[in-house]
DNA sequence: GGCGGATATGGGAGCGCTCCCAGATTGTGA
DNA sequence: TCACAATCTGGGAGCGCTCCCATATCCGCC
């Protein structure tokens, strides 16, 4: 059905390796031969079969996404698909396919064998928040280029594109703190993954800037999660905060029920910030004060860096931290 | 680095073919032998390569999965997050990987190319809601296997999962109807959708099973969208409907806002009803009455319909229609 | 005991491509 | 004018696997 590589040559009257070099740019061509050959492969829709050259040529222009499925906040966090849509729509430009993981406990040693053996990807990029993620560790003894959306803060050999949680949230913070409030509590993620301890190291942070102390009672831990920030808001009413900072959009959500529920009034009696602006954050009722980051863009800066390492077969480790932004909106407004 | 059959071979004193044999299930193959091979398999972390497999055999346990990216749906609504998840994880039960391609629509040529003659995916499934979308067309005249996602009204030759959109509409409204509401507005999916246009005609039929008569007033198109259900909720206000038929969780999330903006009261103003039961629909203020629709299912039952067509070489048109289920909350109680 | 048919194993060919080297053609300078 | 380089083209080898056919081995039965 679809015509080879050999079938083009003969029509457009050259060889194999003529062809070859055309569909790969070569520049060892002449502007007649390429002109013609290409017309050849016009005509006939040639579209050259990416099993023999990754089999001849070790290069697939695949990229595998790897994403913890576990984390239930795949289904109701617009974070994983706005990823996927930044790593597709990269990957799209820059005329490469993807390959989805979504990495299931029950299948995950079967699954790093396949993603690291089976040849068929260029290089992987990792979604892992989780500080000793064994993907991550496989990956670093293989030669798989790779990639990992979110720092990882000890290995130093290890690639990562990540936004800067820490100054982020410590802006967010120092903002609550610039309108006056004086307890504020805060609602972290998971403190296993990084982007949970820097978002909380940068509450800290901001506190300490202003001579203050952290008050282990106004710090709860959650799960990045609405459900997650509905409980730990619930808990941390009983210590009376004036502000909230949830270390992300959904908690926030989350907060701001529960919030709603106890008869608190935002932001009169309790400012919210959260943490994303995801599409909703605009939408919440009132609207809410959350610090901006580029997921998409994140997402197609991994794809360029891959690509970049695995056509040049280096892996020098890269590292990119992107800045945020803190976006005011009605959820906090200037205390009394 | 890793090994290849033919190194396995070696190591168990045995030739290719027994080793490919062992792999792949054949039946002739001695006990002895099988067990020996296994064990070297097993002892040198043998993982056959893709690409081989596949430029021989002409399968390659890969999946292409396709979701239109136009739509801003994906980001905001856990529909597709869900349905790739479905998908997703019913592969890695039955040991197959997954190809995603977000259909942008200045790539649409090339992709569409691309996913039919690449050779690398046994086959497509297609989570197209569009009447007439070009990449179905495409793959009805080629012969790799696809099935759609949702059902496709006219070819009678395409395979497709769908639920009974239909059918779940037609009950959310019968319900409001028990419940004595006499002017029950909507607001429908996109008409040139498929689930628009069959959740509208459930609407519909509600009514007719009244012999009450449809007002086109009381209708609305939108886009499955919280922005668009909102926007059509407020215009919809002036026609004083007693309830109101989202096509959408995300349009009754939207609707809610509009109500709650206007000073109308949920349900006892306005009852609400939804479409999807998304995770977020438990957790709205009230929560919100739905059509229930399992969408992971109809993801999973995909896979399973398509690794079944690939593997017997048998294109004959499977159509599946999953019943939906009335979830009852608080936005629909009995009117006085 | 010997014959036919199942059962088990081995090896050749080839999937469609890239890479490498060899050969042909053209251009350049002394 | 000739030698030598630069440019362009062709074909062999081989990537790791599956498929097919040939061969070897075993068993039961007349």
């Amino acid at each position: 059905m679809a015509p080879t590589l050999e079938e083009i040559a003969k029509r457009a009257g050259v060889s194999r390796s003529t062809v070859s070099r055309v569909v790969n740019g070569d520049v060892n061509v002449s502007d007649t031969t390429r002109k013609q050959v290409q017309a050849v492969i016009q005509r006939n829709n040639y579209q050259p079969n990416v099993a023999a050259r990754s089999l001849a040529a070790g290069r697939t222009k695949i990229l595998g996404l790897v994403i913890p499925a576990g984390v239930s906040a795949l289904f109701s966090d617009p974070y994983f698909p706005l990823l996927i849509q930044g790593v597709s729509s990269a990957c799209n430009a820059h005329d490469h396919s993807v390959m989805l993981w979504l990495a299931e406990p029950e299948f995950e040693r079967r699954m790093i064998h396949q993603i690291i053996n089976n040849g068929l990807i260029d290089g992987v990029l990792v979604s892992s928040m989780l500080l000793d993620d064994p993907l991550v560790l496989a990956l670093g003894q293989s030669n798989k280029p790779f990639v990992l959306i979110g720092r990882h803060p000890t290995n130093r050999k290890i690639s990562y594109i990540d936004v800067d949680n820490r100054e982020g949230a410590r802006e967010a913070v120092a903002h609550l703190l610039r309108l006056g409030h004086k307890r504020i509590a805060t609602i972290t993620g998971p403190l296993n993954a990084i982007a949970g301890v820097d978002r909380r190291d940068g509450y800290l942070a901001a506190l300490r800037e202003r001579g203050m102390r952290a008050d282990d009672k106004l710090l709860a831990e959650s799960d990045f999660t609405e459900q997650g920030g509905y409980a730990s808001a619930q808990r941390l009413l009983a210590q009376a905060p004036d502000a909230l900072f949830c270390a992300s959009d959904m908690m926030a959500l989350g907060a701001l029920r529960a919030l709603r529920e106890a008869g608190r009034r935002v932001p009169e009696d309790v400012a919210l910030v959260g943490f994303d602006d995801m599409p909703f954050a605009a939408r919440t009722d009132p609207p809410l004060t959350t610090v901006r980051q580029p997921i998409q863009r994140m997402g197609a800066l991994a794809v360029e860096t891959l690509i970049d390492m695995a056509t040049n077969h280096d892996n020098q480790p890269r590292r990119v931290i992107l800045p945020t932004e803190l976006v005011i909106r009605a959820t906090s407004e200037r205390a009394q």
